[in-house]
DNA sequence: GATGAATGAGGGTTCATTCAT
DNA sequence: CATGAATGAACCCTCATTCAT
């Protein structure tokens, strides 16, 4: 039995297909209902306009990768396994999320420039905060746990952040170059290399 | 004397303030010639299209950093202060810039989404691939000097690429934020005491 | 019990309350439906399109005007007191029928524009053709008894129905408006006063 | 050379057409453009919005009608002569504007509308009144001149007006037939009758 | 009979591009 | 060269109607 949130899924899927496939404004709520195998009206009943899709999918991306997160930083690993699993959970998360960083960086783009001109709050910098709070967290665990050196606490973590951004980023361009993914590996043990004990 | 360059330049100026404003998709044409104070028809006569702007914008950006980053590269400083600076100037960037920033990510996301349609090649790719180098040789440069202490320079690298991106890319959704800026500094300065000798 | 008629009749109801409001073009089948509290398939029950429900509401319209000059013209009323009556009911009519008033206009619109094209017979023209007959008859009636002087029947007779509709017709625009009414009220007197004998 | 303001009065006047043939809400920008002679976009040039054009319409036909009734009541007729032309421009409006007639029906309803909800000021209550002045003032005229009897002048002008109406509401509908041409000479004749000394 | 989810034709509006001046 | 009026393809969204349950 399909229910409206799945029918939602269904759309977003199909959404976030097309987009990665064609961007945001290039894609087109006809191909989304093609690709959703529905009609064209169909989604109209789900979701109020085109920026409701963009919404839902933020929500999606934000919510999964905040959970995802969170399961990572609750779980009985060591300090060092958490970051480790934490940087791998956002690098596989192109793959997981298929095509979805494309349509992440223009929905991170648009929202930035509304949030610039104050229309709303940014979810994104919410979701940065939280992130950036666990992982001092998880650092402030490693350094008790004697596992980390003592450091710098907030440099460290923002060179995390960002060295995760990064990664994403340049990942978008460098799909499926198997060399770059050498290249991650050896950055993120590069990292990990100083601020162990 | 007004060049067709200056001319160019003119417009192209016009066109990053619009499309940082409403967007590469949503930026239009008429308020581009407005912005530039021409007649929305003579921008024709010095681009054929409106992806042609798009195109002189990314060339433009890709120019401006590669042509900075070779002069820091080649100047009589150390190998340390050539990253610092490196590192300084892609933050600053995003000050340089104005509100590039947004159209750097759309041009971005675009640009790869037509790379992986096999359109054309990425010029982005290129550009990294040779900040890679680029520091690289530094690397090299200050291990040699002995400033630097042994490492895996691709590791190292990679990191510091994707540190760099990391930064704007967040800074993009910090802008304004006087703690973010703070963080920065730490994180840069955490990476430089991980690589020193 | 409720019968089919009962349906329908709940169902027109609804729509004049929805059609006065938003318009005839505006007016959305689900909202009747929601009006009516049933459901918009249900609706399709009993009409075969929105425009048979347009019929239906014109034909309840002219159906309870005829029937109620009718009434009122057999009364056993002097022809004095007929007339009156006649043109007071038009009057109310407005109070009577609600909101009415907007959606008559706009059918009478409509059914021109089609009559002109030739789709079909105008029930309002043969609704006019009555009334005029029917006040032809009181006039005769009132001239016989010697109440009403001799006149020119055909010339009253348009007045008294042109009288009529530009009442109704102002009365739109100057509803609740206290001091219109009397005014109206001041106009049948007139007219009155300019047949009596 | 053609003016803005030439081209809007020829959007205007296909747009007249457009709307008397197959009414407000059914009538198509395109169609009205196809009917001027223009391009779709065009059309956009000049009006902001289909509601923008109905809002034409009307300032159109209020304007005009206006200007009219302003000029025949300064004319140096006699108070008599002026009422009968004044009732006859009315009769002739309907020709003269073409099939306007269904048009300002429709704009009626939807205006009268709008203002029961609030959204706007009647330009037709306004134009109702001033009509009314004027009439009154004719009569006033009239009486003073020893041409008219005394009379209750509310009454009579309202009537008047009221009169005008109707006959317009139904020439719509009784469009090209003789016979009521005559049964309308005959009420207006009537109505000069009764208030003449 | 009753329902409301699904549909897609249709229309208002936008905007990149052209071209006559 | 420069212009901006004109254009129409394109697209989002609405809503009357259908039909499986």
């Amino acid at each position: 039995m399909k229910t409206v949130e799945d029918k939602k899924t269904q759309i977003i899927n199909a959404a976030v297909e097309v987009f990665a496939k064609q961007g945001l404004e290039k894609g087109k709520i006809a191909d989304i209902a093609k690709v959703a195998g529905i009609g064209k009206g169909t989604i109209y009943e789900y979701f109020k306009s085109k920026d409701e899709i963009f919404g839902a999918i933020e929500n999606m991306f934000i919510g999964d990768s905040v959970s995802q997160i969170d399961k990572l930083a609750n779980s009985k690993k060591t300090p060092r396994k958490k970051l480790e699993e934490i940087v791998n959970y956002s690098l596989n998360m192109h793959g997981l999320m298929g095509d979805a960083a494309y349509i992440i960086a223009e929905l991170w783009a648009q929202h930035s420039r509304e949030q610039l001109q104050g229309h709303k709050e940014s979810h994104f910098a919410n979701m940065y905060s939280y992130f950036y709070d666990t992982v001092i967290n998880i650092l402030d665990e490693g350094i008790k746990a004697n596992e980390f050196r003592k450091m710098d606490k907030n440099g460290i973590a923002t060179l995390l952040l960002a060295l995760i951004d990064g990664i994403i980023w340049q990942s978008v361009i460098f799909k499926g170059d198997m060399e770059f993914n050498l290249k991650i590996q050896a950055a993120i043990k590069s990292f990990m290399e100083g601020i162990k004990k």
